[in-house]
DNA sequence: CCCTGTAATGTAGCACGCTATATATTATAG
DNA sequence: CTATAATATATAGCGTGCTACATTACAGGG
């Protein structure tokens, strides 16, 4: 069991989760709201809350918590698209966009520390075994 | 951020989550559950409360729900150690040990699953990526 | 035009992580 | 022997994941 691959995937994810959160905290930030900051960055600021459940493959009611949180935090705000009132548009406030660059920079330096015993060649070979595994659980 | 090794980690830990629990819920256990049901087994039967919580390096209230549960659900039954009372001292029922061949094989396949388009050295190389990656986590 | 189906969102309730705080017990220093 | 520190467990409260079910809005066929 200790030499189960999906254990030590779970001690990583937990563990990184730990770091990125406390790192984070200061801003009033998760690791999961950087992911939709990035992501609604990325896209010019703006997207469906579908979008979002498509980008982070979570289940869409773990994505009416993340969004309600960080409207409740000021990172975002929402509203009915008049073009089709089942969409909810949800876009970056002024805030959340002064937080872009500092959420780059952060989860830079836990990949970095993550991967520093690694070479580049063997990063690039971690990522293609990670990427089979994906196939694996999503062709099964 | 797609290609985050941080974020394929996590993916790949929420999906396999998604897949061992659906699995396993006919029998009332959950991923986590059937870690300390491994952890026990292999002990012999019976651990401390603080020695499953650093088998599985989770915070402690974590592993008072788990146990709880797993108590609740008739796998588990505990005591205090009246040789030191600070002791939780946790047993496997008989209804758990009976579980335990099924656990095993449940997550050898998910195991096999997961890393059925890599090759044994492959599967090698990756453990002891992940090996260096846990260390770098511990190390800073 | 209505009826049925699909799509997007929401709510309830749970499991499992966490931190912060409290309590009980044992160990140790003075 | 007593005061203090350390150890093990518990509780409260939160974030993020899930399933199951409900609601609302649009789309298409009859």
């Amino acid at each position: 069991m200790n030499q189960d691959i999906g254990y030590k995937l779970k001690l990583i994810t937990d563990k990184l989760k730990v770091r990125a959160d406390k790192d984070l905290k200061q801003h009033g930030l998760t690791l999961s709201q950087t992911r939709v900051l990035y992501f609604l960055s990325a896209k010019g600021g703006e997207a469906t809350q579908k979008e979002i459940e498509d980008y982070l493959q979570v289940a869409h009611p773990t994505v009416v918590g993340i969004v309600s949180r960080m409207i409740r935090n000021g990172f975002l705000e929402a509203w009915l698209d008049p073009e089709n009132r089942r969409n909810k548009v949800v876009r970056l406030t002024e805030k959340a966009h002064q937080f872009v660059k500092m959420m780059t920079v952060v989860s830079g330096e836990h990949e970095r520390m993550l991967l520093r015993s690694l070479s580049p060649s063997e990063v690039c070979e971690l990522r293609r075994m990670l990427d089979l595994i994906l196939e694996n659980l999503e062709r099964s």
